[in-house]
DNA sequence: GCGTTCATCTGAGCGGCGTCAAGATCAGTG
DNA sequence: CACTGATCTTGACGCCGCTCAGATGAACGC
C-alpha cells in the first residue's frame, strides 16, 4: 500500500496526488489546526494549483473524509493494540483509553473524523462492517468476556453508551477546567479511568447491578 | 426584556443592534444551519451593513459566543424546569433526558454552544459561577439526593461522567443508525433513557456497586 | 516512431467570506 | 446651535470554494 508512492501502480502526472494531498493535509491539520485546513492551503502544501485536487475529490468535504478515514484506521490500530496488551475486561477499560488518548494527541484530526461524520449523517467509526473499526471493537470485546450475543438490544445499549462516554470524555478531556481533577488523581490517566469507570465501560454481566 | 426592542433603554441609530445581531443569527441558525452563519449573513438578516457588527463584537467569534450564551439559559431553563418536575433521583435522569431533548431540538444552536467553548478552550456551561447553569445544576442535585458533598472529588467525577455521557449522547443521538435501536425501545425518549442509565447519570450512593 | 486520446494539471475568474479604514450620520451635551 | 462621539455605510483587501477553457504529457493503437 504505501510503497504505491515509488513503485506502485504508475501514476499520471504528478504521482498519486489523492494520497500527496491527504498527507498534505494531515501535515497542516496538526501544525496549524482544523480552522487552517483550506482546499487552496492543501494544494499549496502539496505544491499544485488550486484546482487540481477536484480532479481527484468531489469537493472539500470529499477530501476531509479521506482524510477522516485515515484518522479512523489509526484510531482502529491503536486500540487493537490497547486490546491486544491486556486480558480480560481490562480490555474494555483499554480500549476506552486508548481512545480518549487519541483524540488528546490528534486532537484536529479527532475534529475532522467527527465533522466528517456530521455532515454525512452517519455514525463515525469509518466502514462500518470492518472488523478492526472501533465500534465492531467494542463490541467483539464485550462478548468475549461474557456479554450474551443473544441479547441483541442489550449489548448494542451497552456499546452505544460506551461510544457516548468515550467521546464525550474526548471532546472535554482539554478543558482546563479539569487540571486540578487530573493532579488530583495523579495525572491524566487516572482521570480518564476514573470517568470511564463511572460509565459503561466496565461489562455489566446481565442488566441487574 | 424583549420589550426593549420597541420601547426599551433608548439605544441609538439602530435600536439595540447587539440584540438584534443575536436574534437574526439565531433565526438563520434554525432555518439554514450552522454553515450559513456568517457574518455578513447576519449583518444582512438585520439589515445593517457588513461591517456595523463590528462596533458591537470584536469579531465574528464574539458574536457567536453570545448566541452561544443564549443557548445555555435556554438550556439551563428547561433543565430547570425537568428538575421541578419531578422528585428524589429521577431528577437526575430528568436533566439528563432534557439535555439530550435540547440538543435534539436545537442541534445548530448546540454545534455553536460547544464550538464557542471549544475555541475559548473552556469548559462550556455558560457562566462557571451561575447557580443555574447546567453543570452546577447536576451537582446540586445529587448533593440534595444523597451525595456526599465531602467528598468532593467523588461527586465532581461523577458529575463529569454525568456531563460527558449526556453531551456524547446528544452529538449521538441524531445518527441513523440508532433508528432501529428507537424503533425497538418504543420510542426516543426511552432510547434517550436507556442509553442513560447504562452511564453516571444514576446516583451512586459511595462508590462501590 | 507517430498521432490520437484522455486523464491530469494550470490560469483566470466568479461570488462570498472576515476584516479594516475612512467618511457620513445623528443622538445627546454644553 | 455647535460640538462630540458613538453608530453605521462605503469601499477595499486578501482569502476562500468552486468552475471552466486550455495546456500538458502518459498510454496506446498503428
Amino acid at each position: 500500500m504505501s510503497e504505491a508512492k515509488t513503485i506502485g501502480p504508475r501514476p499520471y502526472h504528478h504521482g498519486d496526488l489523492t494520497r500527496a494531498l491527504v498527507d498534505a493535509a494531515r501535515r497542516l491539520l496538526e501544525a496549524e489546526g482544523p480552522s487552517a485546513l483550506s482546499l487552496r492551503a492543501v494544494a499549496r502544501e502539496a505544491g499544485v494549483s488550486p484546482a487540481a485536487p477536484y480532479h481527484h475529490f468531489k469537493d472539500k468535504a470529499e477530501l476531509l473524509d479521506a482524510v477522516a478515514n485515515v484518522g479512523w484506521e489509526l484510531l482502529g490500530g491503536q486500540m487493537s493494540a490497547a486490546k491486544a496488551a491486556t486480558t480480560g475486561m481490562q480490555q474494555l477499560t483499554a480500549l476506552g483509553i486508548a481512545y480518549v488518548c487519541f483524540a488528546r494527541d490528534n486532537p484536529a484530526l479527532y475534529h475532522v473524523m467527527y465533522d466528517a461524520a456530521r455532515d454525512k449523517d452517519e455514525m463515525p467509526g469509518g466502514v462500518q462492517g470492518n472488523k478492526d473499526s472501533a465500534y465492531c471493537m467494542v463490541r467483539d470485546t464485550m462478548i468475549e468476556n461474557g456479554a450474551d450475543p443473544a441479547q441483541d438490544t442489550h449489548l448494542e445499549l451497552a456499546g452505544v453508551a460506551a461510544w457516548c462516554g468515550a467521546h464525550g470524555l474526548a471532546e472535554m478531556a482539554s478543558f482546563k477546567q479539569f487540571d486540578h481533577l487530573k493532579t488530583e488523581l495523579g495525572g491524566e490517566l487516572p482521570f480518564f479511568e476514573a470517568v470511564l469507570s463511572h460509565m459503561g465501560l466496565f461489562p455489566k454481566p446481565q442488566h441487574g447491578c
